[in-house]
DNA sequence: CGTATTTGACCCGCGC
DNA sequence: GCGCGGGTCAAATACG
């Protein structure tokens, strides 16, 4: 079989890998605003890459120093068929979840690596027409003879520097483990130090209480400021969910801490399994002890930690006509009432993306203005997410783990529920808001005052709508105000990974600063600059920076129950700072979206 | 026919 | 103990 001429993709089409294009940073602005940053490459359909292609638009030979990598996802499919979500990395692989683990992280950043590096040596073949192995129709139309000199030599350049970018990223990937590995170490001793307090504490009780708070609150939440971005798993690990524990129960949930993060999902989910399921209907005799009684025999800790987590609210204000908001999670309705002071129904809803998961999320409208869609998450997801279903997710479990911290002690409490407020509130007073009189704890995220994504539609390519399976009632509204929430979810799940990237950078590079203009730079600290320009470009940029601060945040609390939080700092290591994500309900053949009516 | 939604019944916690 | 309200279950129903 022929290979065509164009510079092909010729990858397995289940192997993920990114393909860096050349390209000159801020050479075509309209095109930050106008276009995505990422290529989907369907395998039935030719693409060009326009950055390249066109003199219009990008300069032809751009200095190989400067390069924005752009995700490739090889998607086989049509319309019709879902897509299977391919150009992501391993985000929410097991092994990823723990970052702490700095070798594996560090291998697994290889890894992924090594196969970028192999699917550009392999595949990467000639020309800029990007085409796949299976547009063999399209072949013909390359493969012409007339310019394949001219193809030959341009593929050549493009092979040496797309060589020469695999060798800084091996470059940067090596910094970045040293960097890890001194955050690491910085960790290390923190908790050494921690313990050390905590043992103070224990041993001579009350003795000097404030100074040691101040020793413990204080030192840990200006460190998770700083190392926002690789001290986060640090962070996660010292300063668990509940920092008001005793030295006993925090050395226990610190040693259960850090390798628990699937015991306590395992744990969870066979519980919930348990009472949900083989223990169902009210006449279950599984649970003779009553099936609602944790009944655990592993971790106390964790139980207990989990069962608050499950309590913490996460509660979503957003103007929609939609019934429902689509976050990119598959949930089923399982109940629907009428709440007292409340005209509209409340549905019910579960995450059904993986069986057992605790999530539920509550619809309602607001009685006061019914075009306000108030969505009330709960719970942690115990399953990998899609990038948009993470956005939300992030967020959520993110903010419920500091309202947690900030309500399990007075003075912590206050102190973190102070930390707290401060993340949320600066950009918009009423944006976030801490509900003591709640049954349970919620923070309110308000999307509906005026600063915010959804009264500026934002120009396509900054944050690319990350549902292109809307639900076809929602979509063919062709109005942003449905997409809010997936908008501004993105935007705080791209903007912690680029937080988070800008922060571990700046850790590394403290003097280096926003303007790239050297060759020398990274093409890491290109994507991370790229992309901050175009947030901060964005009018929204504090509102959502905030929100992404505490997600981030929220992350670096813990780790050890949410799947998805490691997700985010692995992504720092190998994203490209693409500001997109290819969001297909993959493989689902269930017919998801469609419980999207509460009445 | 399999899956999702609807909806009435049930369970449970909380306040009185 | 009782009632209320929130939350969940599961049989019935709808849908593709």
């Amino acid at each position: 079989m022929a290979k065509p001429s164009g510079l092909s993709i010729d990858s397995d089409p289940n192997l993920p890998f990114f393909l860096h294009i050349p390209t000159v940073l801020n050479s075509f602005p309209e095109q930050e605003d106008t276009k995505p940053n990422i290529i989907v490459i369907d395998n039935c359909t030719k693409l060009s890459v326009s950055a390249m292609d066109d003199a219009s638009t990008a300069n032809v030979t751009p200095p190989p120093s400067t390069t924005i990598q752009f995700p490739v996802h090889l998607n086989c499919s049509h319309d019709e068929h879902p897509r299977r979500v391919i150009g992501e990395m391993d985000f929410f692989a097991e092994k990823n979840r723990k970052l702490a683990d700095d070798s594996d992280h560090a291998a697994d950043i290889n890894d992924s690596m090594d196969r970028n590096r192999t699917a550009l040596e392999l595949n990467v073949n000639t020309g800029l027409n990007l085409l796949t192995t299976n547009t063999s129709s399209d072949q013909s139309t390359v493969d012409d003879g007339i310019s394949s000199n001219m193809e030959d030599k341009r593929a050549k350049n493009e092979l040496s520097v797309l060589q020469a970018e695999l060798e800084r990223m091996n470059t940067e990937n090596q910094r970045l483990r040293e960097t890890l590995s001194q955050a690491t170490s910085n960790y290390k001793t923190v908790q050494k130090h921690l313990i050390t307090l905590m043992q103070q504490q224990q041993d001579g009780k009350g003795e000097k209480p404030e100074e040691q708070k101040k020793s413990n609150g204080g030192l840990m939440v200006p460190r998770q400021f700083m190392d926002l971005g690789l001290a986060a798993v640090a962070a996660a690990e010292v300063d668990t969910d509940e920092p008001s524990l005793s030295s006993a129960e925090a050395r226990s949930h610190d040693r259960s801490g850090s390798p628990n993060a699937e015991a306590a999902s395992k744990d969870f989910r066979s519980r919930k399994r348990e009472n949900n399921e083989e223990g169902r209907g009210t006449g279950g005799e599984a649970s003779p002890d009553g099936s609602k009684v944790p009944r655990f025999n592993s971790s106390k800790n964790v139980d207990q930690t989990e069962a608050t987590m499950r309590k913490a609210r996460v509660s979503v204000r957003a103007r929609s006509e939609a019934p429902m908001i689509t976050d990119g999670c598959q949930w089923r309705k399982y109940g629907q009432k009428m709440a007292k002071g409340n005209p509209c129904p409340r549905a019910y809803y579960r995450c059904t993306m993986a069986a057992g998961c605790p999530v539920r999320k509550q619809v309602q409208r607001c009685a006061e203005d019914r075009t306000i869609l108030i969505t009330t998450y709960e719970g942690n997801h115990n399953h990998p997410l899609p990038p948009a279903a993470m956005a939300m997710a992030s967020t959520t479990s993110s903010a419920a783990r500091m309202l947690l911290s900030g309500s399990m002690s007075s003075a912590d409490g206050l102190m973190n529920s102070n930390f707290l407020t401060r993340t949320l509130l600066p950009c918009s007073s009423s944006m976030a808001t801490i509900s003591a009189s709640a049954p349970f704890p919620t923070v309110t995220l308000d999307l509906t005052q005026t600063p915010n994504p959804l009264q500026f539609p934002r120009p396509e390519g900054q944050f690319q709508v990350p549902f292109p399976n809307l639900p076809s009632h929602t979509n063919s509204q062709a109005s942003p105000l449905p997409l809010l929430p997936q908008i501004f979810g993105q935007a705080l799940y791209n903007q912690s990974k680029f937080s988070g990237l800008q922060m571990s950078h700046d850790i590394e590079q403290p003097q280096m600063n926003h303007q790239l203009q050297q060759g020398q730079q990274n093409s890491l600290a290109d994507t991370v600059n790229a992309a901050t320009a175009a947030i901060a470009a964005d009018p929204n940029f504090t509102a959502a920076l905030a929100a992404a601060i505490t997600s981030i945040i929220g992350s670096s609390h813990t780790n050890n129950v949410s799947s998805n939080n490691g997700a985010n700092l692995t992504s720092t290591t190998n994203s490209n700072g693409n500001v997109t994500t290819t969001t297909t309900s993959n493989s689902n053949s269930n017919g998801n979206n469609k419980n999207q009516q509460p009445q």
